[in-house]
DNA sequence: TATATTTGCAACCAATTGGCTTCATTTAAA
DNA sequence: TTTAAATGAAGCCAATTGGTTGCAAATATA
């Protein structure tokens, strides 16, 4: 079974959830209650989030919140970091070349 | 068909095309000879990709070059940027909680 | 203690996915 | 002109996915 972190946030309802518990944790239900599907449904996406480390689930008498491990995020960044030395350095190569035109306009 | 850029990333396949023409354009013959598949696999990948305009083919000859559009990454540099906000805060809140101790220790 | 609430898990199902093979089209080379 | 090369698209198939229903376990409440 896949289970790594760009799969889990390749579902646009996983990625509601991540953004829902951002700032706090939450349980399935209250989670459950803020979209249109069943609190099972919204369980099995817990799980798969759960098991690639993107959320740690916490016990408190018979509810279990939710929380998003913020740090696991900076996986995904880092691999866009690669790409932004790119984008970057074509974005100075540009400037480079608008400002050697603004020189030769003068 | 879902086509969102963060369903054409979870593919492991499809982000290693990405990563090799990142830098430079490629044929899909050229870029199925850098994996175990076949080319018309890698031309089903080409096609997700060029769909969600992660990537941009260019007809030259009888050979087509795929390129990285690389600003389209920024996508998920944004959609991740909500979380970075989140990460440096609670950074500098560790970073204040340890000024503090040490100032105590002092 | 009996009942209600919160939850995870298993089983099932339709839709999607990724890979393969085959075929048609276009372009370059012999 | 004939042949070879490069490619996309269609059709097929096994595996995976996301959702649902039903059930059992644990905990709180009456």
């Amino acid at each position: 079974m896949r289970r790594d972190i760009f799969q889990a946030i390749a579902d646009p309802t996983r990625r509601a959830i991540i953004t829902l518990i951002a700032l706090q944790a939450m349980t399935p239900n209250a989670i459950a209650d803020n979209f249109h599907t069943t609190r099972q449904s919204v369980s099995k996406h817990l799980r798969i989030l759960t098991e690639c480390e993107l959320v740690k689930p916490e016990q408190q008498g018979r509810e279990i919140y939710y929380s998003l491990q913020v740090n696991k995020m900076k996986e995904i960044d880092t691999w866009v970091d690669q790409f932004r030395k790119i984008w970057e350095t074509r974005f100075e190569q540009l400037d480079k070349v608008l400002s050697t035109m603004k020189k030769q306009k003068k």
